[in-house]
DNA sequence: TGTGAGGCTTGCAACGTTGCAAGTGATGCT
DNA sequence: AGCATCACTTGCAACGTTGCAAGCCTCACA
């Protein structure tokens, strides 16, 4: 088993080189000498060994896509787009999650090409800012995904949070509800993406002339279910609750869908809700979930392309890409 | 970037060897040589090549998961179990998905170590049988986990469905139902876990007494939430619909519990529902999904030890692991 | 002063592959 | 016959690391 050229070389009766003629499909070998080291390559099985020619040639074709959480539906939806953007153009995607633990992600993104064996690198980072990426000792390019600010210096693909934010919240007042809450707003300053939100939430309010009250803007930890639900448990406990909810995620919105529903109340004459980020569990629930839609094939196609075009050199300067999004309106939101 | 060795002995003015040994720690190193060795590691940001060490030692610390769908929430909860284990033992994961395609399965686990660079392989097929396995020409260690029943030759972890899904049925039973259906039979021969939830659901039916309706029992081509709805539709439209569905995995319950709460039924109260392998949306629907858990974390902990076991050489013959599940009873079947 | 031991450092080779440039032998042309 | 040409094949070196065993130097002791 696991047969080297030297060892096809000899069986075939040819130099290491010749063999690695073959296998690499070079047009200057004899028709017979091809033929007399395709039968020694077949007899003894050779596959090439991986590691070797990483080494000699510099490249894996490999590339890591490092997440927080890969059991977030979120997450797990854009890994699908990715690995079939990248299986398109001759890489492999291998995954890592870090949960959000600052080690975890400057361990695996700060050893570059030397320590880790991937061409390149599309992270989404909890954690870690500008400044810590900025200084990273390794040369591998790096995409970034998610809402963190990051003050330049590398290629960025987002969505614009506050837009997305301010489109649900019109859709709320649009149908007339005038008390509006927000869960997953977020204290924690290198949390972006819920301070955005809460930006464009907020802003959506004071244009429509509607009064902004702290109260109804519930921060949360994280973004998952059990998060949602304790924050819509304390909304309904208020001497006057919500009659309409933007939860930042979907998982807060399907956390919250279930503390509403068990409250005796409905959705959405009750209650109105949306989500975001449109993942499938949105689409079955009862009931279904208006949410935020931002385009995962635009993120993945977009990250892919870049972090090739990197890789091939390419040196114009970062890239800041916004992706596309839509509001996707269903049930909870009274279809 | 990216210093070598070499350049980091040049700056030390000492041999690569003993930049190597300082790198290594070996204890043999004078104070003196270790701190200007240290020095000039620091100031040029030394990281070693894995690839290079990988070629060396024959060892890279990666082992793959091979899944067939990283965004059903079982695969991804899975992932994060054996991401857990394989940390604690300093091994990294990467993950690759193969959407049960033969031809992707076949290329990720055939090409054996020579290939890829994985110390050992843990692999849910849904495509490739026994057959194909064992005649692998690479020598990597592979762990099996899922249903599919292979006849011997390598090592798997699996949870006895048959039982768990007589213990699923049971309990519908016990609530006093008599017309009970099962979603998720598979016709194809080499799906096995549909085939062996069918067994042991007919079993149950049988041990009770109650007749094996063969229009209750409805086959799907996946495991996902529209084919569970699908499935339930068809349910709901027999002269006479059942009053409890054994859904083979949650994401078909979840389906079914959609279809059945859009069409003006309760559940528990006309229609009880039981699903499969606890995945954390089922916790959250309402009603919340009674289920059968299977213990992820046990499987994921004899999948990594057992594939450690073989890479440090045990020889004893293939193991076939089962894993610990029980019944959840949750607002489903009416708690 | 010679010898051995011990502490520390080093050169060589190898892991398996591929780029480079040179090598071989046969063929064709003058 | 002599020489260039062509088609094919090959050896060497290198990618960056580490195992092995030898080497060097100093020091202690006789």
């Amino acid at each position: 088993m696991a047969a080297t050229l030297r060892e096809v070389a000899d069986r075939a009766g040819v130099s290491v080189r010749t063999v690695s003629n073959v296998v690499n499909d070079f047009p200057q070998v004899a028709a017979g000498t091809r033929a007399r080291v395709q039968k020694a390559l077949d007899e003894l099985g050779y596959q090439p060994n991986a590691v070797a020619r990483t080494l000699r040639r510099g490249r894996s074709g490999l590339i890591a896509l490092v997440l927080p959480e890969l059991d977030v539906p979120y997450f797990a939806e854009l890994t699908r787009a990715v690995i079939e953007q990248a299986a398109a153009a001759g890489y492999t995607v291998v995954v890592d999650q870090t949960d959000g633990d600052p080690v975890r992600e400057r361990e695996l993104v700060m050893r570059g090409n030397r320590a880790a064996m991937f061409d390149g690198l599309i992270f989404n980072p909890l954690a870690l800012d500008g400044a810590d990426l900025r200084d990273r000792p390794s040369s591998t390019p790096v995409v970034l995904l998610g809402e963190r600010v990051i003050q330049g210096g590398l290629d960025h693909i987002m969505i614009d949070n506050v837009g997305a934010a301010g489109l649900a919240t019109r859709h709320l007042i649009d149908l007339g509800r005038r008390r509006i809450a927000a869960i997953g707003d977020q204290a924690d300053e290198s949390r972006q993406t819920g301070r955005l939100r809460t930006a464009g939430f907020t802003a959506a309010l004071r244009t429509a002339g509607l009064e902004i009250t702290p109260e109804l803007i519930r921060p949360t930890e994280f973004f998952h279910r059990s998060d949602g639900a304790a924050a819509m448990s304390d909304l309904l406990a208020l001497p006057d609750p919500p009659d309409a909810v933007f939860c930042y995620n979907d998982l807060l919105a399907l956390g919250a869908l279930r503390t509403i529903l068990s409250h005796g109340l409905r959705v959405p004459e009750d209650i109105a809700l949306v989500g975001f980020d449109d993942i499938e569990d949105g689409r079955y629930s009862t009931p279904s979930l208006t949410t935020i839609r931002p385009d995962k094939t635009q993120i993945a196609k977009h990250a892919v392309q870049l972090l090739l075009s990197r890789l091939e050199g390419d040196t114009t300067p970062p890239a800041e890409i916004s992706a596309d999004y839509d509001l996707v309106i269903r049930e909870s939101t009274g279809s």
